[in-house]
DNA sequence: AAGTTTTGTCCGATATACTGGACACGCTGT
DNA sequence: ACAGCGTGTCCAGTATATCGGACAAAACTT
């Protein structure tokens, strides 16, 4: 905005700089440090940030280095409640295990970010590699592929970062195989993916729709890397089933 | 702070204003409410939600209502990444969940109220709706009885407000009786109680402790209060292992 | 132990952010 | 058509929040 180095600024800018600058670095700061980073007056930065403790937004720790705080989780809490297909998704992925016996998620892309919004553990031994509200690199999932149907190539490109492409293991992801996996997902509004993100998990997953016919979630089953085929094609007919009827209750509240 | 009902006001205090009162009333709200709730101007309201929208703090929808956006959400994970305790208790509250098909909450204190961080429902039909980030006074609760253990009387005292010691339903809890029961469930790291908050309930909560012995969190079953002896010492018995072994996990990182 | 940097707190001056009010517009019900 | 209400934008005045700088104490360096 001010092209002046260090004009007066208003507090919520230098409020809405800091909470960025912590996002960025991911790490506690002290506010000797964040002054220095954002050019901004040390007596600003501990004035707003001292409010920001307060209100639990942000927290100290014992070396007085600053973080974010409780609050924050709880609105992110809020805001995902506040998702329709949330509410209505995490209904049906209790439905399913129930069903099933097997673990269901519920995920979606925040930004350009894959995320399990809500997830229910199955019956079997089969333990749950991913936890709730992560962010997740979107070429890492079955869904995110699923997720993206309603890009074009190009703002794919442009969303996802660079180093996205790169799996925790090292392998990398090439973008033109990554672009045929999402058209070849979206024609059905499913997709199977194995031993992605580790190699003993096989993802099953079909999109939810929203009245534009746009993927706006997935619900999706994890199951063991080596489940047969006819298991695999009930469950993904089970999957196609949910969805399709939470699209469609979708569309119904969208009007 | 300020006694003056329309004082000019800072866009920190406003802005903090505007996000607890979007926690609170887990809605979208119009900007007109909002200000009239606040006793804020409007042009003020204006001014500060217009430029968290514009950094994904707030989002507005299609009624041009504003509630919580993305970058909450990446806020929280970053909180989610730096706090061990809440990362490793969902995980287990959702382990527990699946063992028992119960309804287990991770629940922890914020300031002088008590509040549920996280919570997974059971596979029963018996549904216990408390919602994540409400805050309810610590009385009410079996868990915080728990967290107060670390805590002398004098600090308890000055620590809750006098009017929490009454119940929703009018009844009145003593401050005798309520320091024996944080004593009696501090000696063993586990409390029960039945009836407290609504009548059809019992809370089963065990205590996770930081690397000073001091109750940081607990992880508790929310069960019909008819529940057998024998099936609830069951479930006392699993909380009181998943509390160990995390409190045995958080001390070990803490070096 | 002296020198250097960093940290937390305080304070007066002034640039300006916040406020109140005015205005135009789009509703809704009569 | 008209009145009544809510919404979104704009503006000028002034109460005050922000800033820079000063200070002591703490934390490192040499």
């Amino acid at each position: 905005m001010s092209n002046e180095p260090n004009a007066r600024m208003r507090g919520i800018d230098r409020a809405v700089a800091i909470l960025e600058f912590l996002k960025a670095r991911r790490r506690p700061v002290s506010i000797g440090d964040m002054a220095r980073a954002l050019g901004a007056p040390r007596s600003s930065v501990y004035e707003i940030v001292g409010r920001f403790v307060e209100a639990g937004i942000l927290e100290t720790d014992q070396d007085n280095s600053v973080y974010f705080g409780r609050s924050v989780y709880f609105y992110a809490d809020a805001y995902l409640e506040s998702q329709p297909l949330v509410r209505l998704g995490r209904d049906e992925a209790i439905r399913l295990s129930r069903a099933t016996g097997e673990t269901t998620q519920l995920c979606m892309l925040v930004a350009n970010k894959y995320t399990v919004a809500f997830m229910h553990p199955g019956s079997s031994l089969f333990r749950i590699s991913s936890e709730t509200g992560v962010l997740v690199p979107i070429p890492w999932t079955a869904s995110g592929r699923l997720l993206l149907g309603g890009m074009t190539d190009d703002e794919i490109k442009e969303l996802i970062p660079p180093e996205d492409f790169w799996l925790p293991d090292g392998r990398e992801i090439k973008f033109k195989d990554f672009i045929k996996d999402v058209r070849d997902a979206c024609k059905q509004y499913r997709t199977v993916t194995s031993g992605l993100s580790d190699p003993y998990t096989m993802c099953l997953a079909a999109a939810i729709r929203d009245q534009h016919a746009n993927p706006a979630a997935t619900i999706c089953f994890m199951v063991p890397a080596n489940t047969d085929a006819h298991r695999r094609d009930e469950l993904l007919n089970l999957l196609s089933a949910s969805a399709d009827a939470l699209s469609q209750r979708l569309s119904h509240l969208a009007n």
